[in-house]
DNA sequence: CGGCATCCGTGACGATACTG
DNA sequence: CAGTATCGTCACGGATGCCG
């Protein structure tokens, strides 16, 4: 039989934020952004990091938004040859939908289930419009018992990456809970350093910055 | 057989977003969400707006969403008793989600599908943040050809609301294209006015700012 | 008449197995 | 490692019927 190219199921309605849902609402499609937000991955990788997708369905959606120009296949150069996935500019630009979502969802983490999976960088979308902006471009490296991400402040590359980072600014070393509480808005980070929540490390101006005020 | 209430299915994971997504991200849910912040509806008004929403899907996403606290159902007194769909503070929240979703997906507006609905309504939320705010409180009322329906711009309760306003500060006049044109944020509306593309009514200061710059 | 519940066909999803 | 193949289940869309 011919591979008929389904359509994909739209809402046919003349509204930008249904024209963004045909897009990305489909289920698992924002998560796969969230984690792309965080840098190149690899399929394996992806599939790890977002546990119960099945295999076809994240590589359908992968294939969507790579023909919806969210994203695009690349192939690294050998040694360590692998394809990786990566955001394209369209796709980056979501950042402010998920930073949206992150900040409405953050009171439901008070109730952390035995079956909820966990990942560092997950910490980092609702830390980001909580941290104070620096006044130059800055990266904060931020260091949980669940792993290590980073996040790119003040800078036109505002964003996050997971795992650490090459030249950090500031280190923040501190728990989930008070990484949580951060992300909430409920708790301050000069509030959490002078609680000794928070271990700080860092000489620059921003390190200054954060202990201070 | 016993009415073994299914438990909705999660992502089951500790992230801010995935919270999010497991709350709004089924199928139409966000859609409805965007009905409802133009004001309390009955139940046929909704299915009557949300082209293509089947009648059970549609009685199922509002009892979820009264389930999570997002929105209640309430008898009106009578005359003209019936019983309306009014979201709570909670799912008033969900206005930023709703932007960051509307403002990423304006540029797919310069298609417009032959199988197409519109609603004068839709326009409003690209409009929120591409209108310059006030310095007091103010309310526009905009007219398309399509309908009509205002703005709530500056004041505690932003937002915006289906059918005319009460007592309009500003009013505009405007085919559907060039209100599109505002929302994507690639003409002002000063020049839209300066164009004649805008007949703009009113005398208070905002409509001498809007005129102005 | 508004507010659903029921039935049915189709497609999307989740789990597992398997392959280049 | 990076997917494809297969299959059972469930959610969705459309139509119709019920009931206050």
């Amino acid at each position: 039989m011919p591979p008929r190219q389904q359509r994909r199921r739209s809402y046919d309605q003349y509204c930008a934020s249904a024209r963004a849902l045909d897009a990305v609402g489909d289920r698992w499609t924002l998560l796969v952004v969230r984690e792309l937000l965080g840098g190149p991955r690899r399929y394996t990788d992806l599939h790890a990091d977002l546990p119960g997708v099945s295999t076809d369905v994240l590589a359908a959606r992968l294939k969507d938004m790579e023909a919806q120009g969210l994203a695009i296949r690349r192939r690294l150069p050998p040694p360590g040859a692998a394809t990786v996935y990566e955001l394209t500019p369209r796709g980056v630009g979501l950042l402010p939908v998920l930073t949206a979502l992150a900040e409405w969802g953050a009171p439901d983490l008070t109730e952390r289930r035995p079956t909820d999976a966990v990942r560092a960088h997950w910490f980092a979308l609702p830390l980001l419009n909580r941290l104070p902006a620096p006044k130059v471009p800055s990266v904060v490296e931020v260091v949980l018992d669940e792993g290590v991400f980073h996040l790119r402040l003040g800078g036109e590359r505002l964003g996050y990456g997971d795992g650490p980072a090459e030249e950090p600014d500031v280190r923040l070393v501190l728990d989930s809970d008070t990484c949580r509480e951060l992300g909430e808005g409920v708790l301050g980070v000069d509030e959490a350093v002078t609680a000794g929540r928070i271990t700080l490390s860092g000489e620059g101006p921003y390190a200054a910055a954060l202990r201070g005020s």
